[in-house]
DNA sequence: GACTATACTTACCTGCAAGTAAGTAAAGGA
DNA sequence: TCCTTTACTTACTTGCAGGTAAGTATAGTC
């Protein structure tokens, strides 16, 4: 034993990597042990099956969110920053690799998951789309925005072309086929500046 | 051999459902053969490695959008009307199983899918978005919808949209979930009848 | 009636994924 | 100094996934 260094945290980064990339059946205990030149035990030893791997990815992104959030609303708390601090946050995540989000990637097992799990990862789309709500309804009294209808289905909407236009984007040879996206997303809340 | 009962179809109608529901890697052979009442073997005759099977699939999928949207546009053509197809067409698809769409489907394996694929897949995508901006260059023409932007960035914006919300409808208790988003759809496109 | 192609079945092989049981090395108390 | 806990490694097991090779039954052709 040479250096500790957390290896439960190396194997949480490395696998939530990876689930972003290949989806939950597309990568294996191995996967994760060889890179960090462990065994494939050490990742049984941290979590003894798949769920409990695929549960603390969750809790991670759930961790990640509510970090980004605060760190948007600390741009002042209008809303716009924070609109434009959830775009560069996406796409600052997808330079490298290309990953896709974690509903996204769970959706395709959805069926299969644990309650606890499902419930993880509802709580997540809950809490982004509240917070996102909360963005638009402050956008629109402030006049920054300007869309019809209910803001929480709205940001439903726009949660929804956001992780669809994520998975779009691998297939995109344009490499600005985000921010297109996002300009779009711009225009439709009445943005033109 | 009693009834020939074209086997390769019912191999196809059978796979194109588990793949929507489960993914690339989320079904085998055995999950395709057991049901039909063959043996893993005869999967192998028609389709000797999966990614044969997934061109299929891919295939089918792109013959079903020729087929839907031929069938969209014998409502007379009109911008309103065809849009409306394609909404109560993902409706009814997500009806049985809650199947997400090929593309996101494809999203999560997509770098290791072999070229031909990736190029099938991405005519796809091509050829969904060229429809529907043409929907919605006649749409605006013809003032029935109102909206921002490039024509064919804001339809690559409600394929994403949709193509998100499918994925969040598996996860979402609201069974008019899908509905109350293509209601935004509509507002964002300034349709308010 | 022999020959060929089609559409399978039977019976395998290989490899890897998930998971487990038992052993071990180091660190930190009591 | 012994004991316990933590964090692993070694060395398996089980099962299934994808794939193949060889055999077989039927239909149609010459």
């Amino acid at each position: 034993m040479v250096a500790p260094a957390n290896t439960r945290e190396q194997i949480i980064d490395t696998a939530y990597q990876l689930m972003l990339q290949r989806g939950l059946n597309g990568f294996s205990y191995r996967d994760i042990s060889e890179p960090l030149g462990i065994k494939n035990a050490a990742v049984h030893y941290h979590f003894p099956n798949k769920m409990d791997l695929v549960k603390a990815l969750v809790e991670e992104n759930c961790r990640v969110l509510r970090t980004s959030t605060a760190e948007f609303m600390a741009y002042g708390g209008a809303a716009r920053p924070q609109l434009e601090g959830l775009f560069s946050y996406t796409r600052k995540q997808c330079q490298c690799g290309r990953p896709i989000c974690m509903p996204g990637a769970l959706a395709i097992d959805y069926d299969e998951l644990p309650d606890d799990i499902k419930q993880l990862n509802d709580r997540f789309i809950a809490d982004s789309s509240r917070w996102l709500t909360r963005v638009l309804e402050l956008g629109r009294e402030q006049k920054e925005f300007s869309f019809k209808g209910d803001p929480r289905i709205k940001a439903l909407t726009i949660l929804a072309t956001i992780q669809g236009a994520r998975q779009m984007a691998r297939a995109a040879e344009d490499e600005n086929f985000l921010d297109k996206l996002f300009d779009q997303i711009r225009l439709d809340l009445g943005i033109t500046s």
